[in-house]
DNA sequence: AATGAATGAGGATTCATTCAT
DNA sequence: GATGAATGAATCCTCATTCAT
């Protein structure tokens, strides 16, 4: 009985392993035997699916910012005024698939792994101009033409925030991470 | 050449080439030797100095803080009005000390190495206490009793613009980024 | 199906080649590679199998202990009155498997082991506890109750002549030294 | 001021500090700076003053054996009759000099050291030539003939108790040790 | 598809030894 | 006489990766 169509499963498996190897270890200092083992199978199989460690890094990251590129489009289909798709679009990044402590040490180490890793750095500049992208659309009829300038101090707090999390001690609470954000957001919307 | 009174010279070698090492690599996935070879040295001997790699990390780190500590300090000391104060610290964060391409990656991966090493975050920890007092002191007279969450966004908001140099290509302006804080907290500043 | 099996093959040629490699040289100062080398692999196998080097020790330890013990069982079994179990278990001490100059090394250097490994001390200590107690048994119908004190007096002999033995030229020759604790032995028996 | 006549007062003091220090490690794992600085002063005097590793454990090894012998020949002169020779011989062995233990672990690890030091070993050799000697000498108006046998055991006996020791948990106490020795040599001289 | 077996390459760390002062 | 400085040469151990089955 042959076993078909175990590919993409074996794949999500790792890759979910991955990211909580990456999150419990808080760093990318883990060895494929670990995210074998936890994604229940031979690290010779890892390879066998990926090639190699660094592509199995790469898909992990890759899945990370589609899950949140996800939760974004979905949050703006919902959205139906600037005001919203604002909120919409921080919002997502502080919901709970991508709040979580290990999905934030492991965003914090996919930067790392950017700084060597010219594959991982074009994913994360794509992640960003989307970003950007997105918040300077919303803004625009918010804040005019700051709209840019505002998108990449939001897209630098929401990081930064990010970035702070990862020292504090006890749960994330994304809603307050969220607020610290769209204090801001709201501060030059005023300003009009 | 003196054979005695080595000891700071060689731990200062090593504190440089480690943060050197670490900017170029982009991580902390460095050698001892490398480091030592930079240093100009033996391996061996940078064990002798430091004791271990963990050591040399965390002297490392120590240094970059200090260094940053010490500018702020020496920044604050001209600044003769709450606001000039604040201008201070943000410029201060973004002088050409510290907002050079190798220590913003050495300051990312500090991060990093502080999800492992307890040294590593008490130190960051330190690090952040004094800067969010130091905001929020000098935030006190200009934005009254929000200070505190004023300065809370400051910091995060000036980690998240380092973090976003780390992906940056060409030389990171420091007169950009520290804009970039200011004209948040320009904007608090109005509302009073 | 993967090559299967081969752990207790690796492991036991592990073994020999550890007890080998400590007789020729004479000390536990041997490099887990010299052993893997002599038993036909990488020092990573090795390290696979074993964990480190102070398991291969152990393990080695363990064997020579229970290749003893098994000699001095199988000799009892075929002794039919004391006296004759009494010559089993001293003559076994001496016999061709373990009075070899390489396990007469290796002996000694267990004891030296023990110093500083306390799973060693206790293999060192739960053999000459079944040591003395098989020689007490021994020993009750031929000497009464001064069974206990001659047993003690026979095992550190049994050892004396084991260490003067690494210290001597040419090959040892069982047959003495077991006369040599056996003539002991009977002047006791004489005495009654 | 020079120091002069430092030489023997340097010698001595590495000498006693590698004895302790192979003592408190139960092996010759031991490194010339704990030495040295357990005699207080730097490693490279000790190489200074002994030449190398080696030369520093041959020494202590002389010295032990000295004092042994210089105990023994000590014992031998009160001694009036072969009785009195023999259990001044035995007893001396172990005297509160030589029955402590960091000495018995120096001894037992004199016994390795001489598996692979040629000079070990002659020195080895040499101390027990002696004890034979002095044995047999004593023993021959005891036991006749069969003298130089019965030193043979008696050695052989003694440095077992010595290797037992070295298991035994516990302060040694010389005066068991000397009587299970002298038991046997009674048993020898009752025979006549 | 799956994995136990196997290893080469490399890295942290230790240490005896040498040297300049 | 005495030592801090310095290193080359190990040694243990880890791990990504490959291979045979």
């Amino acid at each position: 009985m042959p076993k078909v169509g175990m590919e993409p499963i074996r794949r999500a498996a790792l890759v979910k392993a991955t990211i909580e190897e990456i999150g419990q270890a808080g760093s990318l200092d883990i060895t494929v035997s670990q995210i074998a083992r936890r994604a229940g199978m031979s690290s010779a199989l890892a390879h066998h699916y990926f090639g190699g460690k660094d592509q199995i890094f790469l898909a992990a990251m890759r899945h990370t910012l589609a899950v949140y590129a996800a939760q974004v489009r979905g949050a703006l289909m919902m959205a139906e005024d600037p005001q919203a798709r604002l909120e919409a679009i921080v919002r997502a990044s502080f919901s709970g698939q991508n709040f979580r402590p290990e999905v934030i040490a492991a965003w914090l180490n996919f930067y790392v792994l950017a700084q060597h890793s010219p594959n991982a750095m074009r994913l994360l500049r794509v992640y960003h101009k989307r970003l950007k992208s997105n918040l300077s659309h919303a803004l625009r009829p918010l804040v005019g033409e700051r709209a840019p300038m505002v998108a990449d101090r939001i897209a630098a707090l929401l990081d930064g925030v990010y970035l702070h999390r990862s020292l504090g001690e006890g749960p994330p609470e994304g809603a307050a991470g969220a607020e610290q954000v769209l204090g801001y957001a709201r501060l030059e919307m005023e300003r009009g």
